[in-house]
RNA sequence: GGUCCGGUAGCUCAGCUGGAUAGAGCAUCAGCCUUCUAAGCUGAGGGUCAUUGGUUCGAAUCCAAUCCGGAUCACCA
C-alpha cells in the first residue's frame, strides 16, 4: 500500500476511535504539504468538523497526537496551521523505501492480474505515407499498451489497415495512367511515398478535370452530366442564388457549403472518377488484373510502412485488414433482426434506434443489403472477442470519431457483446499547423519519415557541437542520434493531454531544453556516469546507517517524489493518459538536476552520506528509465 | 440548430474527485563551468485562470448562462 492510501486508512481509524465517527477516504483530503510549511503531508480538517463537532485546532491536536503516538515508526511530528494538520513522515519510512527499492527496475509495476486487453491503434490507409498525426496515434497506442502492462494487464496490440475502397483505387488509377511502370526499385522511392505521390497526382488530375467541367458548365454545356447530376446541380444553384440575396454571415456559410457540394458533384462526373468507380466494382468482383495491381501496390506500401514502424519502435501482435473484415457484421445484423434489436424499414434498409440514449437512428445495412462502416466495426469487435476472449478493448482513434465510437459501444451493448461495457475510446485531438489543419489534398502534411530524419539531424548537430562523445563509434553515434531525436519527438507528442488538439510549428524546431525528452535523457546519462565512477556498497546494515542521517530538503523532495511513482502508473492507466507519466518523470529529472547542482555525490560529507546519495541516484535512474520506457522512449548511458 | 471537447503568463502546456500566496518549459533580463556531463543550475519580471452569476468557511476546479475556437450529427470510410 502506498503512503497516501495508508495515511487515509490511519486517519479514518483514529477518527473512529476518537469520536466514533465513520468516515471514508472521500470525506477528506490528504495533500502534499506546501514547501513553505513544515511537514510532508497535510490532512485538510475542514470537512471533518461538522461530524466530529470540533474546532480545527482541537481536532487537529487530538488527531495529530494520536497518529504520532500510535505510529511512531511512521509519523515523527505534526503541526497545525489554521485548518491544516501537517504531518512529518519519519525517516524510517523513507529509509526503508529506499533500501528496499533502490535497485528494483520493476518498482511501481504490478504483477499479472489475469485480464486481457486489446489496444487498437495506428490504423493507416494504404494510399499515403504516415504523417505527424499518425505518429501521435502510434506513440499513444504504444505507450498506453506499456502502461497497461505495467498495471498487470496482458496486452494485445492490433491495427486495422484500411486497404480497400474508393480512395485506394485512386492511386491505382493514377499509377496506371501516369506511372510508366514505376516501382520502388526503379524510382528509389520508399513504397508508401511512391504510392502517396500517385494519390496526389490523382487529386491534381481530378481537380483539373473538374475545373474543365466547370468551364463547360459556365459556357452552358452540361450534357456530360447524368440526368440526376443535372437536377442536383440546378437545385444547388437555386439554393445558392437564394442565399446570395440574403447577404448575411449565416448565408455566406451556407454558400460555402453549397459550393463544396457543387464541386463534389462535378468531381463525381469527371472521366477519371468514373474510371475509379468502375475499378472499385472490378475489385469487389475479384477481377484478377485489378487484384494483382492492388496486391502489388499494397505490398509496396507495407514495405515502406514497416520501415517507418521499425524506426519508431512500433509493432503489432495482430493486424486486421479491411479487405478481410468489410463484410463482417452482417450475420450480427440478421441475428439482431430476429431479436428485434434492429428493424427493417419499408425500403428494406436496416436500422437501430438510439434515440433513447439521446442519439439518432443509425443505419446498419443499406437497402441493397451491403454493409456500412459501423457494421464492419461491430463485426470486428465480435471477432476480436471470438479470437482472443479479451476483457477490454481500447481504440486509439482521433476525436472526430467520438460520435461513431459512442454509437459502436452502444450497439455492442445492445447486441449483448460480452465486453461491451469495457470498450474505451482513447480519443485524441488533431495535430495542427499554425495555419490550421493539415490537408493531404493540399500537400500541407508533415511527413512522418521527414520529421524523424529532421529530429535525428538536429540531435547530431547538437551532439557534435557539445563534443562529449568523441570516442563513440559511427554505429554508436547513429544509435545515440536516433535515441535523442526520436525521444524529443515522442516526448513532444506525449507530454500533452491526449484529448487536447495541439499545434506543431514546422518553422520552430522541437526543443531539446527544458520540458523535453533530451533533458530527461541527459539527467539519466549524468546519473549513469556517476554510478560508473563510484562503488556502490551493498551493506546489509545500510538501513541502520541511513537512520542516523537526516535528509536534506532536496534529498527529501527526491525520495518523496519517487515514492509516488506507483500511484502515477496506476493513475495513467485509469485515465489512459501517458502525459501523466511524462509530467511526473520530468519533475523527477528536474528535482535530481537541482540536487545534482547543489550537492556533491562523490564528495559527500561522509562515506555514509555518499552511499545514501548513490542509492538515491540509482533509484532515480531506475524510475526515469522505467517511466520513459512506458512512453516508448529509450535513455542513453552517455550523451 | 442538437450533442461533445477545449479557452490558465507573450508562446506551448500542467494543475480540475473544491483547500494554504495559481505552477513548469520556451522567450526576455541578471548571475553561475580549475571538483561527479552547463542538453545544466540560481534568481527576476510576466496572470481579471474567457465573461457573468450561483453553491461553499473556501472556487482555476462544482452548477447555470453567455462569448470565442474546434469536432460531429452521411445509404463516405
Amino acid at each position: 500500500m502506498y503512503l497516501a492510501n495508508m495515511m487515509h486508512a490511519l486517519v479514518i481509524e483514529a477518527l473512529s476511535e476518537l469520536y466514533g465517527a465513520a468516515f471514508t477516504d472521500k470525506d477528506f483530503q490528504i495533500n502534499q504539504t506546501k514547501p513553505e510549511f513544515e511537514g510532508d503531508y497535510t490532512v485538510v480538517l475542514f470537512s471533518l468538523l461538522k461530524k466530529t463537532s470540533q474546532s480545527p485546532q482541537v481536532l487537529g491536536e487530538a488527531l495529530g497526537n494520536k497518529l504520532v503516538a500510535e505510529n511512531a515508526s511512521f509519523f515523527s511530528s505534526f503541526n497545525i496551521i489554521k485548518g491544516f494538520l501537517n504531518l512529518t513522515i519519519s525517516n524510517t519510512y523513507w529509509v526503508n523505501l529506499l533500501a528496499t527499492n533502490y535497485n528494483d527496475p520493476c518498482f511501481g509495476k504490478q504483477p499479472l492480474n489475469g485480464k486481457r486487453v486489446m489496444v487498437e491503434y495506428s490504423s493507416p490507409n494504404t494510399n499515403k505515407p504516415l504523417h505527424l498525426g499518425h505518429l501521435r496515434n502510434n506513440f499513444l497506442g504504444w505507450s498506453v499498451s506499456e502502461i497497461l502492462k505495467a498495471n498487470g494487464y496482458e496486452v494485445l496490440k492490433s491495427s486495422i489497415v484500411n486497404d480497400r475502397g474508393i480512395h485506394i483505387c485512386k492511386s491505382m488509377i493514377a499509377w496506371q495512367k501516369f506511372g510508366n511502370g514505376e516501382t520502388p526499385e526503379s524510382s528509389g522511392k520508399k513504397g508508401d511515398h511512391l504510392v502517396g505521390d500517385f494519390y496526389v497526382m490523382f487529386e491534381d488530375e481530378l481537380k483539373k478535370q473538374a475545373t474543365e467541367l466547370l468551364e463547360k458548365e459556365n459556357a452552358g454545356e452540361i450534357s456530360h452530366y447524368s440526368i440526376e447530376q443535372q437536377e442536383q446541380l440546378i437545385m444547388l444553384q437555386q439554393q445558392r442564388n437564394k442565399f446570395l440575396e440574403e447577404d448575411d454571415s449565416k448565408s455566406k456559410e451556407r454558400i460555402t457549403k453549397i459550393d463544396a457540394e457543387l464541386m463534389e458533384t462535378r468531381r463525381g462526373a469527371t472521366d477519371i472518377m468514373l474510371e475509379v468507380k468502375s475499378m472499385l466494382l472490378d475489385w469487389e468482383a475479384g477481377k484478377p488484373d485489378v487484384i494483382e495491381l492492388w496486391t502489388m501496390m499494397n505490398g509496396w506500401v507495407y514495405d515502406g510502412m514497416n520501415t517507418t514502424y521499425y524506426n519508431i519502435g512500433s509493432d503489432f501482435d495482430k493486424t486486421y485488414y479491411e479487405s478481410n473484415t468489410y463484410l463482417l457484421g452482417k450475420d450480427i445484423v440478421q441475428d439482431g433482426l430476429d431479436k428485434n434489436t434492429f428493424y427493417r424499414k419499408p425500403d428494406s434498409s436496416v436500422w437501430i434506434d438510439l434515440t433513447a440514449e439521446g442519439l439518432d437512428e443509425k443505419l446498419v445495412l443499406r437497402k441493397d443489403g451491403t454493409s456500412v462502416y459501423i457494421t464492419q466495426d461491430i463485426g470486428l469487435a465480435k471477432q476480436k472477442y471470438d479470437e482472443y476472449k479479451i476483457d477490454q478493448s481500447i481504440y486509439v482513434i482521433g476525436d472526430e470519431q467520438n460520435y461513431h465510437m459512442k454509437v459502436l459501444k452502444l450497439i455492442c451493448q445492445r447486441i449483448g457483446l460480452k465486453y461491451a461495457d469495457d470498450i474505451h475510446h482513447l480519443s485524441y485531438g488533431m495535430v495542427e499547423l499554425p495555419s490550421g489543419k493539415m490537408k493531404s489534398r493540399e500537400g500541407t502534411v508533415v511527413d512522418a519519415d521527414d520529421i524523424i530524419e529532421e529530429m535525428e539531424k538536429e540531435a547530431r548537430e547538437k551532439t557534435e557541437a557539445l563534443g562529449k562523445v568523441k570516442d563513440f563509434s559511427a554505429e554508436e553515434l547513429q544509435q545515440l542520434y536516433h535515441t535523442i531525436g526520436l525521444g524529443a519527438l515522442k516526448f513532444f507528442l506525449l507530454r500533452v493531454d491526449p484529448k487536447k488538439r495541439m499545434v506543431f510549428n514546422p518553422e520552430e524546431s522541437i526543443d531539446f531544453h527544458g520540458f523535453t525528452g533530451p533533458f530527461i535523457q541527459y539527467n539519466y546519462a549524468r546519473i549513469r556516469s556517476i554510478l560508473r565512477k563510484n562503488e556502490i556498497g551493498d551493506d546489509a546494515e545500510k538501513k541502520n546507517i541511513y537512520l542516523a542521517l537526516d535528509f536534506l530538503p532536496l534529498e527529501k523532495e527526491l525520495i518523496t517524489s519517487l515514492e509516488k511513482y506507483p500511484v502515477i502508473i496506476k493513475q495513467a492507466c485509469e485515465e489512459l493518459n501517458p502525459s501523466a507519466i511524462a509530467v511526473y518523470i520530468f519533475n523527477i529529472a528536474k528535482t535530481f538536476s537541482s540536487f545534482f547542482a547543489e550537492h556533491s555525490i562523490s564528495n559527500a560529507e561522509t562515506p555514509e552520506k555518499k552511499q545514501l546519495r548513490l542509492h538515491l541516484s540509482m533509484m532515480t535512474a531506475n524510475v526515469i528509465k522505467s517511466g520513459m520506457g512506458l512512453l516508448g522512449i529509450q535513455v542513453p548511458e552517455r550523451m
